[in-house]
DNA sequence: ATTTAAAAACAGGCTGATTTGTTTTTATGA
DNA sequence: TCATAAAAACAAATCAGCCTGTTTTTAAAT
């Protein structure tokens, strides 16, 4: 079709921003952070340097902005698949699988651990990063004290057990790196469910 | 001193590639495997880049040689803290610290995570780092099964509570880089500790 | 409504610095 | 004397950021 629709500026913008960040996380996804470069975002995203270093000046710029779209996508769908549980919509098995899942399949945690290693090694993308991850924090534990509740009064509060199982998550995704063992999975995300059950239950009465 | 003792061959050689090896960890914990170069390692161990390519023909090579001799480092330092808890010189609760005081503070979680970062986006060296990854699992397990017992029959192993506590470690280790909350550690640690007290216990009686 | 000027978006190449690996030369140990 | 370890220089490739020029969109003037 040759009829080109004229695109107000600020469409033009939006679509380049869009199609940086998606290939700056596609490309940390695929290749991780020490093979990712500016020039190869650009050709991924389809877009030239020019173009790139006009909407995002530096690299650190690019990739602070992909990180705080991707940590607001994954608080998003964490939420949506709580807000399905509260509702009875789905239950609490197939809630903690699908949070595993997506860990392990989706393209936040390891697009975001490949960030969050490099800035170990970066005090200034440090610095930029922390806001963000505390925002991401105060979004989840939100999202933990709607959704469940202390089976006791003493107790482990909903609180940390969600973060304690978020942690059991982050750790078996970065033993998976090296060591894809669905069978560990299986026993350590049973374990892990034995272990909450003596404290947590969703605030639905569908456990 | 200007007296200068005849070293033999292998004196020198053993001598370059520990300063080699050591130089690597370092710059891996200072500055991260995606600002660690071939030539910053040489100049931190105080060898020349002829001597590093004579010993370690490539980065890889470096990298690799490292990492095993970091995971035999840490297996050997938890085996030693276990023992020690075996043998009643250390209590269950210090133990417990200890681990997580060496995954936090000590050398080795973090530039493994590092490389192990870094070979999720590299597929040569994910290959070349599975065979370490799984012979340092074999003597966790075996520790993990020195040294605890399960509460009851139908308890959860020790070898699958305490490989779920390392995964919290390590959770909470890669939340430690952009947020450093000791009050957060502490009372996941807690919790821990409880979560794990309905389901193992020590070898001996000390908990 | 049309034209023109200004601003913004974009394209592609360039530069200095850095990187890893290779080659040649030198020093040391056997 | 020979072999090995080490030093130093070199080559080629890659990097991020910057630059100049072009195209598209917007705003102002007529």
């Amino acid at each position: 079709m040759t009829v080109s629709t004229r695109r107000t500026q600020d469409q033009r913008s939006t679509e380049t921003r869009r199609l940086l960040l998606a290939a700056t996380v596609q490309m940390l996804m695929d290749v991780g952070y020490a093979n990712t470069s500016t020039a190869g975002i650009a050709k991924r995203a389809g877009v030239s340097r020019g173009a790139q270093t006009h909407h995002y000046p530096s690299k650190m710029a690019l990739i602070v902005a992909a990180t705080e779209e991707m940590f607001a996508n994954f608080a998003a769908g964490l939420e949506a698949l709580a807000a399905d549980m509260r509702s009875g919509a789905l239950d609490y098995d197939t809630f903690f699988e699908a949070v595993w899942d997506e860990v392990l399949k989706g393209d936040w945690f390891y697009s975001s651990l490949e960030i969050i290693v490099a800035a170990r090694g970066d005090t200034e993308l440090r610095e930029q990063l922390a806001p963000l991850i505390l925002d991401l924090h105060e979004r989840l534990e939100a999202i933990w004290s709607q959704t469940f509740v202390a089976v006791s009064p003493d107790a482990i509060t909903p609180r940390v057990a969600l973060n304690l199982a978020l942690n059991v998550f982050r750790g078996m995704a970065v033993q998976a790196v090296l060591r894809r063992d669905e069978g560990y999975f299986r026993e350590m995300l049973m374990a892990l469910k034995v272990m909450l059950a003596s404290h947590v239950k969703p605030a639905t009465g569908t456990a």
